[in-house]
DNA sequence: TATTAAATTTAGATGAGTCTAAATATTTTA
DNA sequence: TAAAATATTTAGACTCATCTAAATTTAATA
C-alpha cells in the first residue's frame, strides 16, 4: 500500500513526464510537490526500491508501467471527485482541486467503481480533462489551443491547461467554460491578442489566456 | 488543525466516554485504537496541550467542551458519508464503517454541509446512530435494548449497538434492519432466548442478540 | 576544454507518532 | 492494610518524511 507522500509523488511524476520529455527531473518535482530536492532524492529511491520509477542517479526518473497504473488510479479518483462535486455538491469548477487532492487517496475499489456508476461512467472532469475508466484507459479528443485556433472557424472549448482559481474564476467571468462555442474574429499582430466570438458575446482575450484554452475545432 | 492520529483519538475518547462515566482511562483507548498504552500517554499530553481533554497523570481524560465539537465534527462527517455511501453507492450497512474511517478526515466544510444537504439533511446514520446537524447538535429518540421490551409490545428496530460487520450481516440473514417491526412472543427463563416476530417471520433469538439490537417501543 | 553555474546527492538532524522495557502509581484482594 | 495484580507513565529507541548544509556530478559558457 502506498502513503499519502508516495501517492503525491507518483502523481507529480506522472503529470510531469505528461507534458515534458518522459524522464522527470528532482527539481521539477521538488517544485511540483512543494519540498526540497533532497527529499525528492529520498522518496525517488524509495518508489524505484517498489519498482514503481525507474531511478538513475543524476539522470531523473520514469515511471515504470505498475508506476504509470498507480498514478492513474489516483487520477481516476482525483478526477471523479472533482465531477461529483460540481455536479452534486454545488461546488464551482474552481473549488473543487483542493478538496479533491485529499478525497484521492480514498482506498476503497468499491467506492471508486460506485462513484463512477453513479455519475454514469463521465469520460472528462469539470475541466475537460480525461477521466480513465476502470481499466485505466481515456480517451481525449484531439484539441488545440486556442491561439492555433484558424480566424473564422468555430471551435469549442474542451479544456484549459492552467487550472488556477485565478484563471477559472477569470473565465467565469468572461463566461467562458467547457462547451462555449467560439470563434476567433480578429488576431492582433502587434500582441498577439484576439478578438473573439465566445457564446453571444464577443470580448478581447490576450495571448496569455488563449494559450490556457484548449479548443476541439 | 489536527492530525489524523489526534482526530482518531478524540473520536475513540468520544464514544468511550459515552458509554462509561465520562473520564476515559489510558487502557481503554489503547483497545480501541489499537496502540500501547505508553503510546495513548503520549497523546493524552498533547491533546492537554491543546486543550482538547483535561488530562491528569494516572486519572484518564475527559474531553473538554472544544474536544467534544472536534469530535462530534468527526462523527457528522462519518455518519454523513456512511449515509451516502448506502443511499447512493449501493454499499450495505455493514461495508461502510471502514470506508467512512477515512472520509470522515476529509476537511472541507463546504463539503460536509453540501454532503448533508445532497442527503436531504438526515437525522440518523444506516445504523440508526443519530448524525449531529451543523450546530453540532444531535437528538436520538429514546430506546431500549430489546431485551428490556415487554412481551406482546411492538416496538421498532432503531438501531444497533454492535456495528460488527459480522451481527449486521447475521441480521440481514434474519431480516431484520432498521425500521423492522419487531414483537416479543416469548422470553424463555432458562436462557434469556427469545421468540419473536420481526416483520413477517418469527424466529429465535438469543440473550446476546437481543442486547444488541436497540428498540422504540 | 577549463571554469563556472546549476542540479543532484549525501550526511546528519528534526519532529511526529509509535514501540519496548523498566519504573511508578493505583487498585484489588487476601 | 499489606502484598499482589493491574494500570499508567517514563525513558530511550525506531521509522517515516522531511529539512539544512556540504559534497559531488552534470551542464553551460567563456
Amino acid at each position: 500500500m502506498q502513503t499519502l507522500s508516495t501517492e503525491d509523488y507518483l502523481k507529480a511524476i506522472y503529470h510531469a513526464s505528461q507534458s515534458a520529455s518522459g524522464t522527470v527531473a528532482t527539481t521539477s518535482i521538488a517544485n511540483k510537490i512543494g519540498a526540497k530536492s533532497s527529499s525528492v532524492t529520498d522518496m525517488f529511491k524509495k518508489l524505484s526500491d517498489q519498482k514503481l520509477v525507474k531511478y538513475q542517479k543524476y539522470q531523473g526518473v520514469t515511471l515504470t508501467s505498475e508506476g504509470v497504473k498507480t498514478a492513474l488510479r489516483i487520477v481516476r479518483k482525483h478526477r471523479l471527485w472533482e465531477s461529483f462535486l460540481v455536479s452534486h455538491l454545488n461546488f464551482n469548477w474552481d473549488e473543487v482541486h483542493q478538496v479533491a487532492e485529499q478525497l484521492e487517496h480514498i482506498q476503497s475499489e468499491k467506492l471508486t467503481n460506485e462513484l463512477e456508476r453513479f455519475l454514469d461512467y463521465p469520460t472528462h472532469d469539470p475541466h475537460g480533462d480525461p477521466i480513465p475508466n476502470r481499466a485505466l484507459f481515456m480517451k481525449s479528443y484531439n484539441k488545440i489551443l486556442l491561439t492555433e485556433l484558424p480566424l473564422n472557424k468555430e471551435g469549442i472549448c474542451v479544456g484549459v491547461k492552467d487550472n488556477s482559481s485565478d484563471f477559472l474564476r477569470y473565465l467565469d467571468r468572461r463566461q467562458i467554460g467547457i462547451g462555449t462555442p467560439i470563434l476567433v474574429l480578429h488576431r492582433e499582430d502587434f500582441d498577439q491578442s484576439l478578438h473573439i466570438q465566445a457564446g453571444n458575446s464577443t470580448l478581447m482575450i490576450t495571448q496569455k489566456t488563449a494559450e490556457n484554452i484548449y479548443i476541439k475545432p
